[in-house]
DNA sequence: CGTCATCTTGATTACGCTCAAGCTCCGTGG
DNA sequence: CCACGGAGCTTGAGCGTAATCAAGATGACG
């Protein structure tokens, strides 16, 4: 059981996009301190979510241990959303965070809600396009190419596309890109050494030269 | 453009699902050649497609010929829904085969027929279901894995389980699989040393270990 | 300021890639 | 019917990239 609970605050935050309203009307606002589990792998899908504050991670375990995380969600972006009846990734607060939960139930009795079904077509259409975009980075390309990707998809999410923000462990990026921490660490050493990024501290970065890196990201 | 010609036979093929007749009823079927291209990289989506017969793959190129295959189709199989309005993959057949084709105005034209867009939501959760599974195959498992993975995938998509056929090439295997063609080669003959499965010609196998094969795909 | 988790760096190993022959199978033509 | 040719598959040798194993360095937090 979640040890997450409801908040019950009133003011509404600015929308996030402008079909927000139909899950902010409906949902229920609940709170996830860093590291706790919004849900588990293999449990019932019945929830939809979407990310109000701070980042979500999911990820997928393999009987043996080793993980591979299935992506990271920022504010506005909605998660939860599964294929089958059961969620085959987990998912976890990155960072404290806030999140709106839908029941399935009041999702159905809505059914009809032209916003709300856009609202769910498109968070499918993302999670699809973002999942074969990862199947590409994961199947063609180098370690070097990987992070590059990662990195510069970092910089192009937040509206300022000169610098990025790294709220994941070395351990959690390169079980995005299907590294080792060591690799992850060496190669962003290596783009700093190249001058294409440069750090401060380990999870914030500028970008030097950003046609390298994109050209790097293919 | 397209060489495929719309075929007019009008008789029926047996359903293969049991929402299958939407589609039947407003699609055009269509004959594509081996290896002749469905659509194309890049281009316009505008259409959605069955396999009635043959089976189809997808795959994308980069920049510098790397291809990474993202799909098999079956006869039954949806494929072309895409997330944008752009196919990130292009479509091959890889053998001859027909396809049933429904354009997206036709498509939108029957927007309130139930079972059309229960058929797509199914395509669209499949494909998603699929590129996870993938992302967990491409990210996290060895070679060794990744071609076990794949053979009992294939011996568990058709209705017998105890063997297989091969329809695509060792290159496209390869592709799929984020491999070289020698190394999905080497490894399906170490699967062969260790008597897990046994092949006739090199498209054709059987599975003397079904148990360890099954394992192997974790 | 000390402690511990996280990150970086180094040395070595190994898995899968590259390059290079052979081999098999199949279609084609003699 | 068999010989030939070529594409696709297999096998081998050597190499390179990323993994593993092992210390250190950094930095967050009490």
């Amino acid at each position: 059981m979640s040890l997450a609970y409801p908040l019950h605050t009133a003011h509404q935050t600015k929308p996030l996009t402008t079909a927000a309203d139909a899950i902010d009307e409906l949902g229920l606002r609940m709170a996830f301190a860093k590291d706790e589990e919004v849900y588990g792998q293999d449990e019932d899908a019945d929830m939809l979510y979407r990310v109000v504050s701070g980042v979500v991670r999911t990820s997928r375990l393999m009987s043996d241990g080793r993980r591979q995380v299935g992506d990271f969600y920022y504010p506005g972006d909605v998660f939860g959303l599964e294929p089958g009846d059961a969620h085959r990734f987990a998912a976890e607060a990155l960072t404290d965070c806030v999140v709106l939960v839908l029941k399935q139930s009041t999702l159905r009795a809505h059914a009809d809600d032209e916003a709300l079904t856009k609202i769910i077509w498109e968070a499918a259409a993302r999670e699809l396009e973002r999942a074969q975009e990862h199947v590409m980075l994961l199947g063609r390309k180098s370690a070097f190419e990987k992070v590059a990707s990662f990195l510069n998809e970092i910089t192009h999410r937040g509206a300022d596309s000169g610098h990025g923000d790294l709220p994941m462990s070395r351990q959690d990026i390169a079980d995005y890109l299907g590294l080792t921490i060591e690799t992850v660490s060496r190669t962003i050493s290596r783009l700093q050494t190249a001058a294409i990024i440069e750090f401060e501290g380990c999870r914030r970065f500028h970008v030097r030269n950003d046609a390298a890196l994109a050209r790097l990201s293919e």
